[in-house]
DNA sequence: TGCGGCTATTG
DNA sequence: CACAATAGCCGCAG
């Protein structure tokens, strides 16, 4: 194993250089670095990811990897790499789409339609012809696309010959996407730090897809019962508990009433049975119809405890929460227009409520920590313009911008939203002329953005990003004329947004990175990223400097992520054992 | 069985 | 009740 680490400290591989890693269970590991594939003694390799642990030690490269599984495999093996290259994100980051598999990364890297790609669909006598002249040794086919079954099937796992050339294959797909950055680069000048924080955002959320969030199940089961009682021990109890709780909807109708609660069109029959006529039943609106009859205000509750039932129940905590007391989802770097995290497993959105089962483990602490305001003081970095870059100096910037258009702290602050989220109707846009006035280059900059989101052209996030605009943006002719300026009034709104809430993700990536890489030392682990929120696990003892590192992390973010050091960027941390513990 | 609509939860 | 996301159930089409 000191063998490798030494061939490659003779290769000349230092601290942040390209290294290609290919991982298979009981095959090995393929190495390589840019322009040589680089084979050692692979095949008698055991516990590949050992030899990645090697020289990782002892090299710290920065590890190519062909996507987000490799870097899965390192951390449930306990393996922690400082930096990596994710092919698959730096391709979302190039061509826009969440789809990223190698074939795919290979034909739009070298400009090959994708219609035409090779699949590994059904065997017919067209793929087999095909077949007899491809050499099963080669990735690469003589068409010049990535033969389907390395794409998309195991070819590239079979030996450890073949590892080591999926590596090398690897090494090369980067350094063409370094290239393809190097040349956006003079129009997107942020776009090759993005490329790594966004690689660095993967290795954290394989991180966290490993790690899971502490929750106290005790704890847990306490708040679900509050919402839904104890916890029914068979089908025909929870039946039964179900019913009850419809009956109590129920009796304030007629006796003999058959309503199905979960209906939303039935739902709306019933309320028109007591008088009230409603174009939907969402919440907000039968809100304001509480005192009009009291099966409104039954339905309300109904309806919480239904939410518990079925989505954040007993269920969810028997299928996510795992016995040693985490809350495992997985995690995603970059998902929808904006790029943003995502989660699955509720994890980004359970109820508030919940929040009090958080629990730090014992001999631990979470420092959470989450950005003030951060879509308009983004929208200042990005527009670039000087009086909203102004604002941003105070810690509540709505108060500045209230003074600054004449109008009370609440009005300014849904006006700013709304011109970011497109909103034109309502109180606030009598408001847009003295927006437009007062910030007119943060507002030339979102009407650009919608603009060119109306037309269907793709837009680039400050970071680079792409965000297609494409795929649904073409005139439909089936529809009639109010349906188009409406559709294209809805794609203005998705593009003018996707901007700002792209650049905040960019910003917050940065910032997770950096506490991620800052906090190893004091055995920091964040364990939940939540859009502007970060929420770190961390031996108690070391609470308070990690409560100072993620402050400063902040700072240091903000400056590398933007050097206009002009918008000023807050956070509110805090040293709490439970995330129900922090304030607001 | 798959999918759009409705609803609720979060930022 | 704008923008984004995940997730569950209902009703309808195939």
């Amino acid at each position: 194993m000191g063998v490798i680490v030494d061939e490659l400290g003779e290769a000349g591989v230092g601290s942040g250089d390209l290294v290609a890693v290919a991982l298979a269970d009981g095959v090995g590991v393929g190495l390589a670095l840019p322009g040589t594939e680089w084979s050692g003694p692979l095949g008698e390799v055991d516990g590949p990811v050992s030899v990645v642990a090697d020289v990782e030690a002892a090299l710290a490269p920065r590890w190519v990897v062909w996507s987000s599984a490799t870097t899965l495999a390192l951390a449930q093996a306990g393996v922690r790499v400082a930096t990596c290259w994710d092919v698959a994100a730096v391709q979302r980051l190039l061509f826009g789409g969440w789809r990223a598999d190698p074939a795919r990364v290979w034909a739009q890297l070298h400009d090959l339609p994708l219609t035409t790609m090779p699949s590994t669909g059904p065997v017919d006598l067209f793929s087999l012809a095909e077949a007899a002249d491809v050499d099963p040794e080669q990735p690469i086919r003589p068409d010049g696309y990535l033969a389907a079954d390395w794409a998309g099937g195991e070819a590239w796992a079979a030996t450890p010959a073949r590892l080591a050339r999926w590596a090398a294959l690897a090494a090369r797909v980067a350094t063409e996407q370094q290239a393809r950055l190097a040349a956006l680069s003079v129009e997107h000048p942020r776009v090759g730090m993005t490329a790594r924080v966004e690689s660095a955002a993967e290795l954290l959320c394989a991180e966290m897809t490993v790690a899971g969030l502490p929750v106290d199940r005790a704890d847990a089961e306490v708040i679900v019962a509050g919402f839904v009682g104890r916890r029914p021990r068979s089908d025909a109890e929870a039946a039964e508990l179900r019913a009850r709780r419809d009956a109590e909807v129920l009796r304030h109708l007629p006796a003999g009433s058959h309503y199905d609660l979960r209906s939303p069109g039935q739902v709306r029959s019933l309320l028109r049975r007591v008088g009230i006529e409603v174009p939907d039943t969402r919440a907000w609106r039968l809100e304001a119809l509480r005192d009009q009859h009291p099966v409104v205000e039954a339905l309300l509750v109904w309806r919480k405890a239904e939410r518990v039932a079925t989505t954040y129940g007993y269920g969810w905590l028997d299928q996510h929460l795992v016995p040693d007391g985490r809350l495992r989802g997985k995690w995603s770097g970059s998902d929808g227009a904006a790029g943003r995290m995502t989660a699955s497993a509720g994890l980004h959105n359970m109820p508030s409520d919940m929040r009090a089962a958080v629990l730090a483990e014992p001999g631990h602490v979470f420092v959470r920590a989450d950005l003030g305001q951060i879509e308009p003081r983004v929208l200042a970095a990005v527009s670039g313009d000087r009086a909203l870059a102004q604002a941003t100096h105070d810690d509540d910037m709505y108060a500045p911008v209230a003074r600054q258009l004449g109008v009370d702290r609440a009005t300014a602050k849904v006006a700013v939203l709304g011109t970011m989220y497109g909103q034109t109707t309502g109180h606030s846009a009598h408001i847009l002329p003295r927006l437009r006035a007062t910030y007119p280059v943060a507002m030339a900059y979102l009407e650009e953005a919608d603009r060119s989101g109306q037309l269907g052209q793709d837009l680039r996030t400050y970071g680079g990003r792409l965000v297609r605009m494409g795929a649904t943006a073409t005139g439909d002719a089936s529809l009639d004329e109010q349906a188009a300026r409406s559709r294209a009034a809805a794609q203005g709104r998705y593009g003018r947004n996707a901007l700002v809430q792209g650049a905040a993700a960019e910003l917050f990536k940065v910032w997770a990175a950096t506490v991620r890489t800052r906090g190893a030392e004091l055995d920091a682990e964040i364990v939940l990223c939540l859009h502007d929120e970060l929420l770190v696990h961390v031996p108690e003892a070391n609470g308070q400097a990690t409560a100072d590192l993620v402050a400063t992390s902040l700072h240091e973010a903000a400056h590398r992520w933007s050097p206009t050091p002009s918008v000023r960027f807050v956070a509110d941390v805090s040293v709490i054992p439970r995330w129900s513990d922090a304030k607001a």
